[in-house]
DNA sequence: TCTCAATAGAGTTCACATTCACAAAGTATT
DNA sequence: AATACTTTGTGAATGTGAACTCTATTGAGA
């Protein structure tokens, strides 16, 4: 039996979605159909009137979908409505990538503090956040942060991990290759670079 | 009918087979049960089991895979048994990040080119890659690199797989959040980290 | 040599996801 | 008002993958 009503792959499918209609939104679109958005999207019509049906949204036959509802609607499911602080973990290559990106604010997220044990970078400060030391992150709980983003070297990862978890953090993000043990109420997503550059050649034709 | 005959699931899982092993060899280690390595990488034994009888991957009763073996294996189905030269397109953050990891070459990576548009970008040198002006990306047929990343601004990431395309390119590695409309005969895998991360509230436990 | 524990590999079932087709419901046109 | 057209929403069919079971095989130890 499922805990959550709506499935998985159409969760993964919502911010896409979203992302979409954000900015169809911001050139003042009022309505889009299925198949227009398809189109932009590059997935099936049939695809996304299913994936909108599981939570009951209504559209109109003929015209298709308001955008505006639609964002309201799936930013609910998706829990977006809200704005999340985040913390990054390593502010090394990648980590500081990240911090300098402006556009995770579409989704309503505000990273909100970053972290290192490299004295030289802590104290730092990049785009308004100075980097902490590694022992503040006890302090996240006080602060309302209640998601991370680790980007730390890989064998320092799972002790990071224990760290957030300790510190009261309900979701992570993971680009270190490595396997995450959580406690079961601990969301963890990885994202591995090199393994999805890895099954590239599989699906090359041959040079 | 599918056109491959491993299932897409399992070659996204190989990679994470591979590193493991790759790890487990470095330790000397010469074999492995299935449910040893799923403790490592946290999946299921009979997931790794039946990925694994796909392609007739013989283990030993009693005793587990042969590590070297399996590697060489996994590598081969893999086609990461020969080294692919990639292209960066894009040295912002993300780009340069990207040129700075070291682990690629686990997976048999080279990036062995980098481009972008920027006066100021062009000409600095990486870890002895120079970064060269996009039109250069018509020599990258002649230099046998058929592989590329995309971590240029989403706005320039359609005409950027255009251009890569007509360079000979056969897979690409898309970071910008869009979907890139590429010939058939092209893989694009599009790694999108802002989607990911806007997954994560949903399965988080209210605060 | 025999027995037992460990473990692979194949088969089965179940759950989930995608695709398709079409009726129902709306809009636009005459 | 009638007709033609567009587009939604959903039930059914099909496809795909995960979970689990069972049996055969192997290695090690009595
Ligand atoms: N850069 C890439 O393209 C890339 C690709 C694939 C995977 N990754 C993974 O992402 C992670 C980060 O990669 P990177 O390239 O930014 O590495 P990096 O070495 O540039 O940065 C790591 C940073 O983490 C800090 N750090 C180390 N231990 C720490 C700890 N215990 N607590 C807090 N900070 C700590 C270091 O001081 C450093 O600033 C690594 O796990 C790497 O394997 C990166
Ligand atoms: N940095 C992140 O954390 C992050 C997160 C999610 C998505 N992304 C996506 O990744 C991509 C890169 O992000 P970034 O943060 O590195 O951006 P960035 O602005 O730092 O870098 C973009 C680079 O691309 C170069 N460029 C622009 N047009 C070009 C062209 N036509 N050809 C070649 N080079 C060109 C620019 O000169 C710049 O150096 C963007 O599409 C972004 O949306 C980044």
């Amino acid at each position: 039996m499922r805990y959550h009503k709506i499935a998985d792959e159409t969760i993964r499918r919502l911010p896409i979605y979203l992302r979409g209609l954000l900015s169809l939104s911001e050139q003042n679109q009022a309505n889009i159909s299925s198949k227009d958005m398809a189109d932009i999207l590059g997935v099936n019509p049939w695809q996304i009137r299913k994936d909108f049906s599981y939570f009951g949204v209504f559209g109109t036959a003929g015209v298709g979908y308001n955008i505006k509802k639609l964002i309201k609607q799936i930013k609910k499911i998706l829990k977006l409505d809200v704005v999340h602080k985040a913390a990054l973990v390593g502010a090394g290559n990648l980590g500081l990538a990240i911090l300098a990106y402006p556009d995770f604010g579409i989704y309503g997220f505000d990273i909100a503090a970053a972290f290192d044990t490299n004295p030289k970078k802590i104290g730092r400060k990049v785009k308004n956040i100075t980097i902490e030391d590694v022992s503040n992150l006890s302090t996240l709980k006080k602060r309302k942060i209640n998601l991370a983003i680790i980007a730390v070297s890989w064998d320092k990862a799972q002790q990071t991990a224990d760290a957030l978890v300790k510190a009261g953090i309900k979701g992570i993000l993971n680009f270190s290759p490595c396997y995450i043990r959580v406690p079961k109420k601990v969301k963890v997503i990885t994202i591995d670079i090199a393994t999805d550059l890895a099954r590239l050649p599989y699906y090359m034709p041959a040079s």
